[in-house]
DNA sequence: TAAATTCCCATTGACGACCATTTTTTCCCA
DNA sequence: TGGGAAAAAATGGTCGTCAATGGGAATTTA
């Protein structure tokens, strides 16, 4: 799948409807709905949208016995149960949940912003914020990438 | 199978029907029964549904347990016996029995709760504190969402 | 026969499909 | 390199359809 990169900023109408960036949308093409899945963030004033076929991967870890053992995951539980599927129309636009806008704080306007797998939905001045605090961060902690090519066993990773 | 996601409150009339939302009778299409097959949860106050096939699938898993575990029998009544098959009507709605609405708590309203291959059926409130509580916990242990596609060798737990 | 359950039909309100318009981007050529 | 035409993307609105709900008729069960 390609990668969701860069921020987008689009209007919000009186239906609660927004485009999803062309290049995004792009990026979500081959697959089995036509759409994306959409979560409040955990820690975040965003949500955070994935394609489907991410969202079937976080269920193979789950299994129906398992609803008899103790450590049924809450986390899986929150999220499918706060997920919300968000099919585009014709025009490649979604309809916000207010669920989803409350949470992030959206009314107007929303921004899209790429994080490589999948992308968030802001308000955007919450999203410059959040940009700027977490850029500070990253320098003060000096923080470094480390590239790998396609195929190696996931380098650096969290 | 398709997933079961987010939550929908319905209205339950007064002959206990509830209409099934209409993104999880999608979910349910193909089958050989058309309906659900409901179970009171065990530490829960809420309604487990699945459909007709995973609960096959649950008697297999139950059947390879016996090799093991003297729980089995105890296991098997406790899921088998107190479940319900419960067919749509022409407009998809279910008629909740008065013991599993009891369980929940479900008097007018029911809250159809998405946990990916399957789905819980809670009295609305009891839900929302359930799910604070649930991200809460999901919270504090630091938990986070792993994402890999379906065939990835992509380090899930598991 | 009474009660309960299933089937069938009517209503309504929300949402999805569709179309029109504006704005932005891309591309070509002067 | 700038301007303009064409294409694509974003935006706005309308209308039809379907999901949810409620009530009553028909059928079954006690």
């Amino acid at each position: 799948m390609a990668l969701f990169l860069s921020t987008f900023v689009n209007k919000v109408d009186k239906k609660g409807r927004v485009s999803v960036p062309a290049q995004f949308r792009a990026a979500l093409a081959d697959q089995s709905f036509n759409g994306i899945v959409a979560i409040p963030a955990f820690r975040l004033n965003a949500i955070q949208a994935f394609d489907y076929e991410s969202m079937q991967g976080l269920s193979e870890g789950v299994d129906a016995l398992e609803l008899f053992s103790e450590e049924q995951t809450s986390l899986a539980a929150a999220i499918f149960a706060d997920a919300h599927q968000l099919p585009f129309d014709g025009e490649g636009r979604i309809v916000l949940p207010k669920e989803l806008a409350g949470h992030a704080g959206i009314t107007n306007l929303a921004a899209f912003v790429g994080q490589g797998r999948y992308f968030e939905i802001w308000e955007p001045e919450a999203a410059r914020t959040h940009r700027e605090r977490s850029r500070e961060q990253a320098r003060r902690q000096g923080m470094t990438v480390r590239l790998h090519r396609p195929g190696d066993e996931g380098g650096g990773r969290r």
